[in-house]
RNA sequence: GCGCGAUUGGCGCAGCGGUAGCGCGCCACCUUGACACGGUGGAGGUCACUGGUUCGAUCCCAGUAUCGCGCACCA
């Protein structure tokens, strides 16, 4: 198109008010978006005019946070970006309502427990208020505790509706979906088969990462290091000949779980011991000493006891060297209360007992209590920092418990699958791209599969059976499937076909998997979910892989890997093109905002101080990926500039410029002669090649700030310089030529900042054109290539230094800008004198000088000298 | 231990081989007919440090320091 990128709609009615403001935009616009359903996405379409993004669920129970404002809004203006350059933008927003935060928030708000072994109650009704006495709540079924759930959701994603339609984001809201709904479960389910009948998922009995707690295994995503406070306690192991084997051991109590000692093979301090028998302290319990190496003859005695389970080392160990399992430790996090049957003395047997049941800390204190006794122990207790591994919400330390659990591969005990989604990340665009280096460092140190499985009662439910024998045990090497038709399913409440309810936990009938899927493999589903993945076959072929994934870049091991790990198990592909990594809100201080610190900024009100384009200015000043400090002074930026555009919009637009919007670039070209605003559109040229071609990048950031450094020389200089001759003071055709040149730049300016600020720009638009600016075209370059055909781009800023010389003068000389000048002196080289020359007559009327010696000489700055002003005096007046 | 990022005027940040930029704050001035929710001008920095490459380094390379983060280890 040779036209000059002004769209196609014809001029309206001008109809600028008198005191433009930024106050009530936000809510006569949204309505306006809304009813014209300027975000809609378009079905009838191709994959190749579609941007698809991924948009995080935010977890509705949860806090609003000014961090939502941060990193929502980077993603719009990218949205409202590729909008504009004609992209059938995909916008959906989820949900996050799966998983425990909601789980508590439902149990609190309404006081109910969910058990899954109640049946479904369709005539259930939640109590008016919780009772006191958790007691007393009444347990309710997951279908009933589910639909509370999104009661309970609906009214949370209300309060984030509004914040999120406040703020200006673009989403299509009549594509939202929730990670509890019917749909989700669907999408979770059939891909959780999937997987299975692909060998991608599987259940293995094996010790587990696991949270006394909240009684439910543990992800290694899920794990989170802490600093806690330990003690080496050095004990004597006994040789056959009765020589002691000294140890360090930061839990003494777990001797009676102890299966063997190991040190390292060049060690040669154990060398001889290894293959020999010796006993534990206490209980006289024969393990075998054996050699490893991983076992570090610099730490502690060089010599580790090994036990089921203290730590993953022990899991490491135990498993190469293929030891007995003597665990105690059970799901409550307490000692067997059984006597196990390896302790064999009665002293050993007796001493167990003073331990049995107990919990860990207990145990520990009964264990060195009879060390001291035994003489087994030497010394006191050594005392250091070490870290130790937790649930990430948790607040006991993890123990380490066999049992059986579902798994997905993740690459974690599988060299090719590893490399394959190393490969993957690869073939994604991060932005920024250093971190990616994360995301591979979390894939090439993981240690296991992803454990899918939790005991939890919430969430989505293993779509699985068990037949129980006639023993009534059950067959976990077969189970029972539901047709993918039917899915979602309850286990717990919905029969297997061919079996009947009254089959249920009878031997020779059937049993449910009583475990949940983990949040996270349901929300490793976005994009599944989110493009009609198994549901609607066209809108997924015209969405997927998708085109973006935002989000936080303190969830690369959770989010977007796991996300990327079920990609490469159900489709073979990446999830999505680009992925865009917001940085966090810092608070003055430079820690991360939370909640906890009290720290926390209600975005509302900060909304309706400054003004939602004030606050997406803020946000979107931030590049991705860099964390940010709170500031509302970068909100005051943003809102003197909303106001700015809103203003000089006026003028512009009361001194008439208004061309017809589609006029051609050639058309323009006869219009614009005069060689100053032939300057100011060369240099809206470049910068419309520059803020395109940073969007391309996804440096939004740096487009919002080449823009902006544009709009005020534009104010500053330009529209001051041009006012004499815009009101006509020159003649028809310069005026002609001025009027166009600020109706390009204007209409420019707001295609530039509509990303940035939907709401000012677009009221502005209203003045004098139709429809929306968030669907006119995006500027090229080219529209404007004939008018700025050989046009100097130093004409403007070089009149603007000799205007900056002017207004030096009067403001040393203490007077008003408005002073006229007698006659001054610019000196400068041929070339900035042949620019200034040109804008000549414009300098003049701006300075108000009657008189102007343009001097060329050879000099490197251009300068303004012998400045005789005309200074009104006293008697004057 | 491995890896990533940051270090630029009081503060917040750009920039990136060719004589240091922006905003806030500060100082002085100006109610000029788009805007006092404004305008004009000004002061303020040896670009963390040490080497190297180069005609030339804030920018490239190597190393050091400090801060932050990720991963791993964790008897």
């Amino acid at each position: 198109m040779a036209e000059n990128t002004l769209g196609t709609d014809t001029p309206v009615t001008i109809n600028v008010p008198d005191r433009p403001a930024l106050e009530g935009l936000e809510q006569k616009l949204t309505s306006r978006w809304e009813e014209t359903k300027t975000y809609a996405f378009d079905e009838n379409t191709t994959r190749e005019q579609v941007y698809s993004i991924d948009t995080p669920p935010p977890t509705a129970s949860g806090s609003l946070h000014v961090g939502h404002m941060f990193s929502y809004t980077q993603t719009d203006v990218i949205a409202r970006y590729k909008r504009m350059t004609g992209k059938n933008v995909f916008y959906p927003l989820g949900w996050d309502d799966n998983g425990l935060p909601t789980e508590r928030r439902v149990q609190n708000y309404y006081g109910v427990l969910c058990d899954p072994a109640i049946a479904y109650d369709p005539d259930f009704k939640a109590p008016e208020k919780p009772a006191k006495n958790q007691r007393d709540w009444p347990r309710i079924s997951r279908g009933n505790f589910i639909e509370l759930c999104e009661e309970l959701a609906t009214e949370d994603e209300k309060v984030f509706e509004q914040l999120f339609t406040t703020l200006g984001l673009s989403v299509d809201w009549s594509r939202t979906y929730r990670t509890i709904d019917a749909h989700s479960r669907k999408v979770s389910q059939l891909a959780f088969l999937k997987d299975l009948e692909a060998g991608n998922a599987y259940m293995a009995e094996a010790p587990t990462m696991w949270d006394i707690t909240f009684r439910t295994a543990v992800a290694q995503a899920e794990l989170e290091d802490k600093e806690r406070e330990g003690a080496y306690h050095r004990i004597s192991f006994h040789r056959p000949d009765g020589e002691k084997v000294w140890i360090e051991t930061t839990r003494p109590e777990l001797l009676p779980a102890c299966v063997a000692l190991v040190a390292h093979p060049d060690d040669e301090r154990y060398q001889p011991l290894f293959g020999t028998k010796v006993t534990s302290p206490l209980f006289g319990v024969e393990v075998e000493v054996k050699a490893h190496p991983l076992a570090q003859p610099d730490k502690g005695a060089g010599i580790a006891m090994v036990c089921t389970f203290g730590d993953t080392t022990d899991v490491t160990w135990w498993r190469e060297l293929q030891l007995d399992t003597r665990a105690l430790i059970g799901r409550d996090g307490r000692f067997a209360k059984e006597t196990p049957e390896w302790i064999t003395s009665a002293e050993g047997r007796e001493r167990y007992e003073r331990m049995a049941g107990a919990t860990v800390f207990s145990a520990q204190k009964a264990v060195v209590e009879m060390l001291v006794e035994t003489g087994e122990m030497e010394g006191e207790p050594k005392k250091i920092m070490h870290p130790v591994k937790f649930y990430e919400k948790g607040d006991k330390p993890l123990e380490i418990v066999a049992s059986r659990q579902w798994y997905i591969r993740n690459g974690g005990r599988d060299a090719d699958r590893r490399e394959k989604l190393i490969e993957r990340g690869r073939e994604m665009n991060w932005h920024p791209a250093f971190m990616r280096s994360r995301y591979e460092n979390w894939v090439e140190g993981l240690n296991g599969d992803w454990l899918i499985s939790r005991q939890r009662f919430f969430g989505v439910p293993f779509p699985v059976w068990y037949k129980l024998d006639a023993e009534g045990e059950p067959d976990y090497e077969n189970p029972i499937l539901p047709d993918a038709a039917s899915l979602p399913i309850d286990p717990a409440s919905e029969v297997p076909a061919g079996y009947t309810e009254d089959q249920r936990g009878v031997a020779g009938g059937f049993i449910a998997d009583p475990d949940v899927l983990d949040t996270w493999a349901t929300s490793s589903l976005t994009p599944q979910i989110a493009t009609g993945w198994g549901v609607d076959d066209d809108l997924h072929s015209k969405t997927f892989p998708m085109d973006l994934r935002p989000q936080g870049h303190d969830i690369i091991r959770t989010w977007l890997f796991s996300t990327a790990v079920r990609a490469e198990t159900l489709a073979g592909s990446v999830p999505w093109h680009n992925t865009a990594l917001s940085g966090w809100i810092l608070d003055p201080d430079r820690k991360k905002m939370s909640k906890s610190k009290g720290n926390v900024v209600v975005p509302n009100d900060v909304l309706d101080k400054y003004g939602s384009d004030a606050v997406r200015y803020w946000a979107a000043s931030a590049r991705l990926g860099a964390d940010t400090a709170y500031d509302e002074g970068q909100m005051k930026i943003g809102r003197r500039l909303a106001i700015k555009l809103l203003n000089a919009s006026k003028f512009v637009l009361n001194l008439g410029a208004i061309q017809d919007s589609v006029i051609t670039s050639e058309q323009q070209a006869q219009v614009v002669t005069n060689e100053l605003d032939r300057s100011v559109l060369a240099r809206l040229a470049t910068l419309v090649e520059e803020a395109t071609r940073a969007f391309e990048n996804y440096e939004y950031a740096r487009a919002l700030q080449i823009s902006e450094t544009f709009f005020w020389s534009f104010t500053d200089d330009y529209v001051e310089l041009i006012k004499d001759r815009a009101y006509g003071a020159r003649g028809e055709e310069e005026q002609a030529s001025v009027l166009a040149a600020l109706a390009t730049t204007l209409d420019a300016m707001l295609r530039l900042f509509a990303p940035f600020m939907p709401f000012a720009t677009d009221e502005v638009w209203s003045w004098w054109r139709a429809g929306s600016v968030h669907r006119a075209p995006w500027p090229t370059a080219e529209g404007y290539s004939a008018v700025v055909n050989g046009a100097d781009a130093e004409v403007l800023p070089t009149v603007g230094l000799a205007l900056g010389g002017l207004r030096k003068s009067k403001s040393e000389a203490k007077v008003k800008q408005r002073t006229e000048v007698k006659v001054a002196t610019i000196t400068a080289d041929a070339s900035s004198i042949a620019r200034v020359r040109a804008g000549e007559a414009d300098l003049k009327a701006a300075g108000n000088v009657a008189e102007l010696n343009l001097v060329e000489g050879d000099v490197d700055e251009l300068t303004v000298s012998d400045v005789e002003l005309v200074v009104e005096t006293e008697e004057a007046k």
